[in-house]
DNA sequence: AAACAAGAGGGTGAAAACACCCATCCAAAT
DNA sequence: ATTTGGATGGGTGTTTTCACCCTCTTGTTT
């Protein structure tokens, strides 16, 4: 009987292990059982059709085939009740806004405490939302940025493919002239993709591209 | 009756879900059983005196309070059978050396598949060790190290904790002079810090520093 | 057809990072 | 008592990085 009323839970990582412990803490928190696991999106929307749909699907960002923000949005499109909460390595701003406009309702750090992942799964059953004060900081950041004069073209950063390619480079010991050849680029375009990246992610210095581009798993460190 | 022929493993790690998943797989295995399990050494000291010896412990190098190292080398000298499988976040060579140094038997990387976790185990248990191609691949670079003549005084680096200061200032976008005012120092004395840490490091530029920073656990990101 | 945005790239100069030299002080080891 | 070695820091010069200027395509929009 009880049995019946425990709310359903997902989880999507690649994270074998850590994919693991989510699963024996959601099971050991009594009101919740996982229904199924997957190691990516696309692994992800075929677990979903063999087993139906999910109250909440605790959802890793950087997996492998599909990443988090496509199968949040994907979820968002097809199972708009499914409720997702981001799991995350790191505290990226970016990672946070960009899954909350793919819909999801909640964003906790992969390394929190137990305790704090029965609260985002209360939260987000009973409230429909987990807003950490963590999130609440990143999104205030943002709100701030908003009123900004000098914020014309804000179109919310997705890098494109060259600059990702870039940023991959620009986390090696690797100079500009030498990334350049690696690219078939003369040096003066890398320039102008290092200012492009400075501006619209709001850095100074290469040092600072390396930090983002592992909070928002671009490298694999 | 086969109850009492599984091995104890005890599990030490301060990031709580993994360490759940840890324990669910090792479990899983059915001839291994997880003993205890500990947030970082101090507690591992504890936790072992309470339930007694464990065969194997997968043991996480970066902890606060007490870290890998130390808690692999307190084993070793007050339980020398207690054989240590050395669990790490990132694939660092130093890591990996200093983890041997300090009597690991094996080391292995938190997102290895559940199938590695059992082959480490297996072969920890039956043979006493576990050498991974990774490792294998480090220690003969290291090995290709000591053949070559300018090779002096390779104490085997451990950073003291001026440099461990300023590897954290750098992994920031700070420049050298403002790290050097932080520290109240000379950007003079800076500099000699971050030629040395080249050297020792065999690394050429700040990009290479703030890499190995994470790979080592001392910037958290 | 004209306008406009995006991608590639040139030039210049200042600032930061890197390389290699050396001196001093102080404490610990011989 | 002298030497060794570490931590500190000065001088000088080159290379890399960063900032801000600009042109010229090409393709899309209007």
């Amino acid at each position: 009987m009880k049995q019946q009323q425990k709310i359903k839970v997902a989880l999507a990582d690649d994270h074998v292990l850590l994919r693991n412990g989510l699963a024996s803490v959601v099971d050991g928190f009594g009101e919740y059982v996982v229904l199924f696991q997957a190691d990516n999106g696309k692994h992800f929307q075929q677990q979903i059709r063999a087993y139906g749909e999910p109250d909440i699907v605790l959802m890793d960002i950087n997996m492998p085939e599909m990443d988090g923000y496509q199968t949040a949005q994907w979820l968002k499109e097809h199972y708009p009740l499914v409720m997702v909460i981001a799991l995350s390595m790191y505290d990226s701003e970016n990672a946070i806004i960009k899954m909350f406009k793919a819909g999801a309702k909640g964003y906790i750090l992969k390394d929190s405490e137990p305790a704090e992942l029965k609260r985002s799964l209360d939260s987000v059953r009973q409230k429909g939302f987990y807003y950490s004060e963590l999130v609440t900081g990143r999104l205030i950041h943002t709100i701030n940025k908003l009123g900004e004069a000098n914020a014309p073209k804000k179109e919310l950063n997705s890098l494109n493919d060259r600059e990702i390619e870039f940023l991959r480079y620009a986390c090696t010991e690797m100079t500009y002239k030498e990334i350049a050849d690696k690219m078939f680029l003369s040096p003066r375009t890398i320039d102008g993709y290092r200012d492009a990246l400075f501006e619209k992610l709001e850095l100074k210095t290469r040092v600072g591209l390396v930090m983002y581009a592992i909070k928002n798993g671009i490298v694999t460190v």
